[in-house]
RNA sequence: GGCCCCAUCGUCUAGAGGCCUAGGACACCGCCCUCUCACGGCGGCAGCGCGGGUUCGAAUCCCGCUGGGGUCACCA
C-alpha cells in the first residue's frame, strides 16, 4: 500500500474545529492516563536522590542505580513521564504489596520521577547532609521564583522561565517571586529592570511578590540585602567550609593557563588554604582583599533528582568564590540565602545552571537547609543550535517582540510549545490551558531551535481571532509611527474600516503599515509602485478611463455600487475578465499589484480619492 | 580538552516493548476557492544518527560510537 493511502486512513474523522485534532490514533485519556491535577505528586521536592531510590526497591533488594544503570535493572522508581504507570501497582488501594514497577525498565531517560513511590518506608527521609523538618511540599504551598539580572534588554528566557514557572505556581496556588539579582556591578544597566517589569507585564506573566509590589520577605533586589548575606559567609568561615583567598587576578589567570598548558583539569589550587594573609603575602601574588571561597569536599554531592530529568549527574565543582573582593556576593550564595529566606521550594532555571548545582546543595547542607525542588529547562537555542543569544538572534531580546507586533497571547503559546506539548495535543492553547494540566514529567530535556516561522502562524491565528476594536487599537501606534495616523476622528473612522480589510493578512501588527499605507497616505504623497506601475498600468488608459467614467456616474458610493459600476464598465463594457479588469485599477488605486480587496478598498477610499487616482493614473 | 547534559521529519513535537505502515503542527510544494494578496478547504514531500546487545518482538530498555549542546570567572 502506497505510503500515501495509509496516511490517509487516520482523515476519515473531519476536524470541525480548528483546535480539533483530527487524528489522534487513541483518545486522550487513553495516552495519557493522569490528571495532573488531582495531586500534587510532583511536589515532592526535596528528597535525597540515592536514599529514596533505595527505599523504593529495597522489598526487593536492588541495587539502586542512577540513569544509565545495566540493562534489565527493574528497580526503577518510576516512569518520568508516565506517572500513571507507575501508580498502577502502587498498592495505594490495594493491601497487597506491589512492585515499584511490576513489569518496565526504569530508566527512560528522562527523569525518574520523584515522589511517586509509595513503597518508600519513611516520608521525607533525608541524607546526612539534610536538617530534619517537616517537607515544605506537605503544606501544598509552592513558592517559585524567577531571577533576572538586569544587565541589558530583557531576555526572551527570562519570559520563558516565567512562563512555566507560573503555570506551575498557579496550577497548585503558590506564589511567583521576582527578584532582581543584580549583584554584578560591572554589568548592571539602569534601565533593564524596569524593560523587565515591562515585557513580562505585557506578556501577562504576573508576578506576586517583587521590588516594585513589595511582599513580605522584602527586599526583592539583591542588592538591598547585602547585610543580608554577611553572616551566613562568617557562619561558613567559622564552621571551615569557607575561606579566605588573597589571590589576585593576575595569579588566578596565570594559573589557569598554566593548567590548560598541562592539560588538567582547571580550578583554584587552593595557594591560600589554611594560610593567614601574612603567611600568604610572603608566597607572592596576593592582594589586600580577600575573597571567601568555598572549601569543596571531596565527598561534594554530585547528583541530585530534577523535576524534568530524574537522577541528575553534574560536574565536581571548583571552590567557588561566594564573596566578591567587593563585598558583594556571586550569584551562588546569593541565590541560596534568598532562595531559603523567601521559602523558594522549586528552583525552576536554564540547563546551563546544572553544572553549578552541586555548589548550591553544599551551600544548602552547610547551612542546614532544606533543598529545593530542581527543575532545569532546556535551553532555548539559535539556529545553529547553540544557546540562544542577542548577537545571533534577534528574538533573543524580548522588546524585539513587541517592535515586531507580536501578540502577547502568540508569544506566550509559542513558548508554551517549546519544549513541552499539552496532554491534549493542542497546539493553539492559552495560558490557563497550559497551567491546567501542566506536568513537569511533560517538558522536554532537548533544546528547541527558536525558529520563527510557527510563531508567525501563531501570530496570524491569534491576529485573526481578534475583536476588531481590539486590533485597531493595536495598529495605531504602528501606524503612528511611520507617520500615517494622525489620530483625527477621519483617520480613525478610515482605520475602523480597514481594519476587517486587513485582518486575514498579517502575521505580524507591523504589516499594516504596508497594508494600510494607500488610505492614510496624503494625495501629494501618493504614487504608484514602479513595478506595479510597469506591469498594470502602461496601455491600460482606456480601462482607467472607462472605470472612472463609469463610478464618476454613481450617486450612492458602496461597495456593491461601486463593484457593479467597474462590473458593467470592464467586464461587460470592455469584455475583460474581472482578474484583468481590476488589475490596473488596483494599481492606480492602490499603488500596488497586491492590496485588500479592491471595491471594498474603492469604497472605504472614497468617490473623490478614486476618481482622483484614476485620472491620474489614465494619463 | 576535562566534566556534565542531550539525540524522532528542515523546525516544534506525539510516542512509556506489540496499538507504528512512526501521528500532528509550522515551513515547503500542488490543487480548490478567488479581483491581487491572504484566510479557508483538500492533497503531497519529509524523520526514529550509527553499531552492538536484551527480547518472540525495540523509535521505545542496556552498552559503545558518533553528533550536538552546556560548563569550566571576584558574570549571571
Amino acid at each position: 500500500m502506497p505510503r500515501g493511502a495509509a496516511r490517509a486512513r487516520p482523515r476519515r474523522d473531519p476536524r470541525v474545529h480548528l483546535r480539533q485534532r483530527r487524528d489522534r490514533t487513541r483518545p486522550p485519556e487513553a495516552r495519557r492516563p493522569v490528571d495532573p491535577r488531582q495531586e500534587p505528586r510532583l511536589v515532592l521536592p526535596d528528597r535525597p536522590v540515592g536514599r529514596d531510590r533505595a527505599a523504593c526497591s529495597g522489598r526487593r533488594g536492588a541495587v539502586r542505580r542512577r540513569r544509565r544503570g545495566p540493562p534489565g535493572r527493574e528497580d526503577l522508581v518510576s516512569h518520568p513521564r508516565h506517572p500513571r504507570h507507575h501508580r498502577v501497582g502502587d498498592g495505594l488501594h490495594d493491601a497487597a504489596p506491589r512492585r515499584c514497577h511490576p513489569h518496565r525498565y526504569p530508566g527512560r531517560r528522562r527523569a525518574a520521577r520523584r515522589g511517586q513511590c509509595r513503597h518508600r518506608p519513611h516520608r521525607g527521609h533525608r541524607s546526612a547532609h539534610q536538617p530534619r523538618g517537616r517537607s515544605r511540599m506537605s503544606t501544598g504551598n509552592v513558592r517559585l521564583r524567577v531571577a533576572p539580572s538586569p544587565t541589558g534588554d530583557p531576555h526572551v528566557g527570562t519570559a520563558y522561565m516565567s512562563l512555566f514557572n507560573l503555570a506551575f505556581v498557579r496550577q497548585q496556588g503558590g506564589q511567583f517571586v521576582l527578584r532582581v539579582e543584580d549583584t554584578d556591578r560591572a554589568r548592571f544597566d539602569p534601565t533593564s529592570e524596569q524593560q523587565v517589569y515591562d515585557t513580562l507585564a505585557w506578556l501577562g506573566l504576573q508576578w506576586d511578590e517583587g521590588p516594585d509590589i513589595g511582599g513580605p520577605y522584602a527586599p526583592y533586589r539583591q542588592s538591598e540585602r547585602l547585610d543580608t548575606y554577611r553572616p551566613f559567609v562568617d557562619q561558613l568561615l567559622a564552621s571551615g567550609h569557607a575561606y579566605h583567598c588573597w589571590c589576585t587576578p593576575d595569579r588566578l589567570t596565570e594559573m589557569r593557563e598554566d593548567q590548560q598548558k598541562r592539560k588538567v583539569p582547571t580550578g583554584y589550587d587552593r595557594l591560600c588554604v589554611g594560610k593567614s594573609y601574612e603567611q600568604r603575602v610572603e608566597l607572592g601574588g596576593a592582594q589586600a582583599t580577600p575573597v571567601v571561597r568555598m572549601l569543596i569536599p571531596d565527598d561534594a554531592p554530585l547528583h541530585f533528582t530534577d523535576l524534568i530529568r530524574g537522577e541528575v549527574n553534574a560536574p565536581r565543582p571548583d571552590d567557588q568564590v561566594i564573596l566578591k573582593g567587593d563585598g558583594f556576593p556571586t550569584y551562588h550564595l546569593a541565590v541560596v540565602v534568598d532562595d531559603h529566606l523567601m521559602g523558594i521550594t522549586h528552583v525552576v532555571r536554564g540547563e546551563e545552571w546544572i553544572s553549578s548545582t552541586p555548589k548550591h546543595l553544599l551551600l544548602f547542607d552547610w547551612l542546614g537547609w532544606e533543598r529545593p525542588a530542581f527543575a532545569h529547562m532546556p535551553l532555548l537555542r539559535n539556529v545553529d543550535k547553540s544557546k540562544i543569544s542577542k548577537r545571533k538572534n534577534p528574538a533573543a531580546r524580548l522588546t524585539w517582540f513587541q517592535e515586531q507586533g507580536y501578540l502577547p497571547e502568540a508569544l506566550l503559546n509559542f513558548l508554551g510549545l517549546l519544549g513541552y506539548s499539552l496532554p491534549s495535543g493542542e497546539e493553539v492553547f492559552t495560558f490557563a490551558d497550559m497551567s491546567a494540566s501542566f506536568d513537569w514529567t511533560r517538558v522536554n530535556t532537548v533544546g528547541p531551535v527558536f525558529d520563527l516561522d510557527k510563531l508567525g502562524w501563531l501570530n496570524g491565528h491569534y491576529i485573526r481571532e481578534l475583536p476588531a476594536p481590539s486590533l485597531q487599537s493595536q495598529l495605531v501606534p504602528f501606524l503612528t509611527a511611520a507617520g500615517l495616523y494622525d489620530g483625527s476622528p477621519e483617520h480613525e473612522a478610515l482605520l475602523a474600516g480597514a481594519v476587517p480589510l486587513i485582518q486575514t493578512r498579517m502575521a505580524l501588527l507591523s504589516e499594516c503599515v504596508d497594508l494600510l499605507r494607500c488610505f492614510f497616505v496624503s494625495d501629494e504623497s501618493f504614487e504608484v509602485d514602479p513595478a506595479a506601475r510597469e506591469k498594470s498600468l502602461v496601455a491600460a488608459g482606456p480601462v482607467l478611463t472607462a472605470c472612472a467614467d463609469a463610478l464618476s456616474a454613481l450617486s450612492t458610493w458602496t461597495v456593491e455600487s461601486v463593484q457593479g459600476a467597474m462590473d458593467a464598465a470592464l467586464i461587460e463594457g470592455l469584455g475583460l475578465k474581472r482578474g484583468k479588469a481590476y488589475a490596473p485599477v488596483r494599481a492606480a488605486v492602490c499603488g500596488s499589484m497586491i492590496s485588500p480587496p479592491l471595491p471594498e478598498s474603492m469604497a472605504l477610499l472614497g468617490k473623490d480619492r478614486v476618481l482622483t487616482r484614476l485620472r491620474a493614473a489614465a494619463v
